[in-house]
DNA sequence: TTAGATGCAAATGCTTTGCTATCGG
DNA sequence: CCGATAGCAAAGCATTTGCATCTAA
């Protein structure tokens, strides 16, 4: 089980504020991978004093200290995950969007293989 | 070598006007990957007339009709490429922007491996 | 105490769209 | 001819930023 974003911010030297607590709670609370507007409403139940500048802040500075990775689905909107969860999922969805499955099919033999399931 | 874009706009009836023959001429003469305001940019050196709202919406067209791939490099710009041409290297940008790189070094075993070379 | 954080609103950057004139088939 | 397309400028969206006000350490 991976240290805590709180934890790790504090090892980051990050000063921890009310509202950064909150952000880090939401991500924590999510297993979905809520994009930047979706964080800011989650976050708004717990503290009505965010602004979602002040998200934007917060994941754009956790992920400058190595603890989210910004993820892009192709939509336009960023969302982040923990930087120590497992990526097997996302790594499915870039080959599916790059049309990779089909590569590695026919080049196996030359390039390498990669188990999608 | 793969048909080239027009004929395959012709192949999905798609109307072809000077510009999307200049869209498509530039899309083939391009080995890297130009955002949309970089094919604007040689687009125009080829046809003086033509807007960027026409390159953008030209290359929807093209991507709605599986003519081109839209990529997203992480970078809030939009990219395409012809859907014909091989995957391996943005697979290989996938990997290192997700960090996937490592995962599979840990995991070949269970997971499968690719060789990112 | 004070460097750094927040809120708000304005600004930004990429992309889309409404409207009218023009063009391809 | 006639519906589809282009150009232009305005609108849209996600994200960033300037500034005055707070707050953590």
């Amino acid at each position: 089980m991976a240290k805590d974003i709180i934890q790790r911010c504090a090892q980051n030297g990050l000063r921890m504020t009310d509202q950064r607590r909150t952000v880090a709670q939401v991500l924590e609370e999510s297993q979905d991978n809520p994009d930047v507007e979706e964080l800011y409403a989650r976050a708004l139940k717990l503290d009505p004093r965010i602004s979602i500048a002040t998200v934007y802040r917060s994941v754009k500075l956790f992920e400058e200290s190595g603890i989210l990775e910004k993820l892009e689905f192709g939509d336009g909107r960023a969302r982040y995950e923990d930087a120590e969860r497992d990526h097997h999922d996302h790594l499915i969805d870039a080959c599916i969007q790059l049309g990779c499955i089909e590569w590695f099919v026919s080049k196996t033999a030359t390039k390498g293989s990669v188990l999608c399931t």
